[in-house]
Parts: C-alpha cells; structure tokens; sequence
DNA sequence: CGATCTACCTGATGGC
DNA sequence: TGCCATCAGGTAGATC
C-alpha cells in the first residue's frame, strides 16, 4: 500500500513520538510477520532498548536501538504502524504489539501479512538485510543532480514506469506515484528511457521531486478501502490532489476534454491522459 | 537479457 | 442473500 510519501509521513510522526521511549515488553502473534527470526530471536534484542534513531531508506523504516541493533520494518500492501494507549483492544490482524515503558504502544496491523518486521546488527546491516543495501537513491532523502538522474535513465534502458518503479534505481516509488509524476511530466509510461530530450529529463526529474514532496504535505494518499492510516490512525489527502491515478474516464484535470486512460503494466493498472502525455 | 507470470494473503466490490 | 470472479499501495522468484 504505502509508497515513498506514507511512509516519510509515518517516519515523521515516529521520529516525534517514539525517540528515547524505551521498549518494555513486545508481543508477537501468528508467524508471518516476524519470519526472518524466532520470535524469541526477535523479542529478546527488543526489550529494554531505547530507540534512539528512525530513519527510511525507500519504502523501508529503521528505528535505530541504543544496543547498536536496527529494527527494520516493510509495511508492503497492507501494512500500518498505529500508536495506540495499552488499554485499546487489539483490533484484527494485529501482529506485533510493543510497549514503551513510558506508557502507550505501537502496534503493527497487517491484514495481507505481506509485511515484514525484523531486527538486525547496525554493524552487518548490509549483509542481514541485502534488500536494503541494493536499493537505489533515495529521492527525498538524499536528492541527487538532474545530470546524475540523466546519467541513470540513460545507463538504464527501459520503459519510464518501470524505471520509477525500480527499486534498486530510485527507491520509494511505487504504482501511484510513478502514474503521478509521468502524468506531472507530461510522459506516457510506455516511453523509453534513452528516447527522452535532455528537456524531458529535466521535466520529469522536477515532476518526481515535487510531486513527493507535495505528496508528504498532504501526508500521503488513501485510497476509498483506508489502507493506509498514518501513526495515529488518520488518513492522508493527497488523493484528492491525484491527477491521474483511479481517474479512469473521467476528464483530464489539465486538458479537460480527454478522459484518463486505465492500462495494463505489468500486470498493475496504470492511469494516464493519452493527450497530454506523450 | 527483458517481459510475464505466480505466489504470498485478506477483504472489498460488483455481477448474476 | 449467496456465490464467484476480480482487484488492491509490493516484492521475490520462476519461467518463457
């Protein structure tokens, strides 16, 4: 579900809520969430660390422990991070409950249980989680020159789309956002990345970079099933700032006569306006 | 090599 | 009301 803009949203709110809490007792329920340890493994170098840190590398969250280890946390389509009081029920589908011994929870609720939680050594973070260290540049995080992004389309002959989707190129973008900024930059997703004008580069770098930004201040996009709900349960609004994405034949909001376009790629669907993006 | 599928799951929705 | 097919923000791995 989250892409890029929910998980910085949640990674915001996680870095003002949960810094310097230190972890009293974690639970863990069913057997699909933390599946890369025992869930002894797993509770043991949790309880009674502090969180010191929360970084995202892409749609990854790290919270960084005062014992040198790292929790890593994947939300992938359904997964959502919830600051609850201790007393809140547990709602369906909740998979790990932390308590802070400051009071209060984070809980992670996965109905899919495609999600992941984890905890790794800072020191070999590159080799317990090689899916982290393969990822490409981060966009917000570590914004790179518009000749380097060049450099990467050129380096890297494919379909725009898949390019933004690529995880090990730019990491963080996923199937809403890459219809967003193709549709921001004017570019059909089927257009190949070494066909573009150095001009067309440099549109859809600028379209990649503000349309996640602008993303972030809304605090991300939720969708009509509320998938995604940022730490304290509320929905984001960029979803109505949404050009393209779930707009199939309704006017496009830039020439108003087309109506958006629904395709196939790769097997997801994909929402653009055939006249203003060529 | 890329393109295309499949698997991993639950739940919402729409057609009949 | 039920039943079945389809679809959903992601990703890894198999197969063609």
């Amino acid at each position: 579900m989250p892409e890029l803009p929910e998980v910085e949203t949640i990674r915001r709110e996680l870095e003002r809520d949960v810094i310097g809490k230190r972890i009293k007792q974690t639970t863990v329920h069913g057997t699909r969430t933390v599946r890369r340890q025992t869930k002894k493994q797993f509770i043991s170098r949790l309880e009674g660390a502090k969180i010191t840190g929360v970084d995202r590398k892409g749609k990854y969250l790290l919270l960084q422990l005062d014992t040198g280890d790292v929790v890593i946390i994947h939300l992938r389509m359904s997964g959502q991070l919830l600051r609850l009081p201790n007393k809140e029920p547990a709602i369906k589908h909740t998979h790990v409950v932390v308590t802070f011994t400051q009071g209060g929870q984070l809980r992670f609720v996965d109905p899919r249980t495609f999600g992941e939680v984890f905890v790794v050594s800072g020191e070999n973070l590159a080799e317990e989680a090689p899916e982290l260290a393969t990822l490409g540049v981060d966009p917000v995080e570590e914004p790179i020159s518009w000749t380097d992004f060049a450099r990467l389309m050129m380096a890297n002959p494919m379909k725009l789309k898949a390019f933004l989707m690529d995880q090990n190129l730019i990491a963080g973008i996923g199937n809403i956002y890459s219809d967003e900024i193709l549709f921001a930059a004017g570019l059909r997703y089927d257009r190949m990345t070494d066909t573009l004008s150095s001009q067309e580069i440099r549109r859809l770098y600028r379209a990649l970079v503000e349309t996640l930004h602008e993303a972030i201040k809304y605090g991300g996009s939720t969708l009509a099933d509320e998938g995604y709900v940022d730490l304290n349960g509320r929905p984001g609004e960029f979803q109505e700032h949404h050009k393209v994405y779930a707009r199939d034949r309704q006017p496009c909001r830039r020439c108003r006569r087309n109506q958006v376009t629904k395709a196939k790629f790769q097997g997801r669907s994909t929402y653009f306006c055939a006249v203003c993006q060529v």
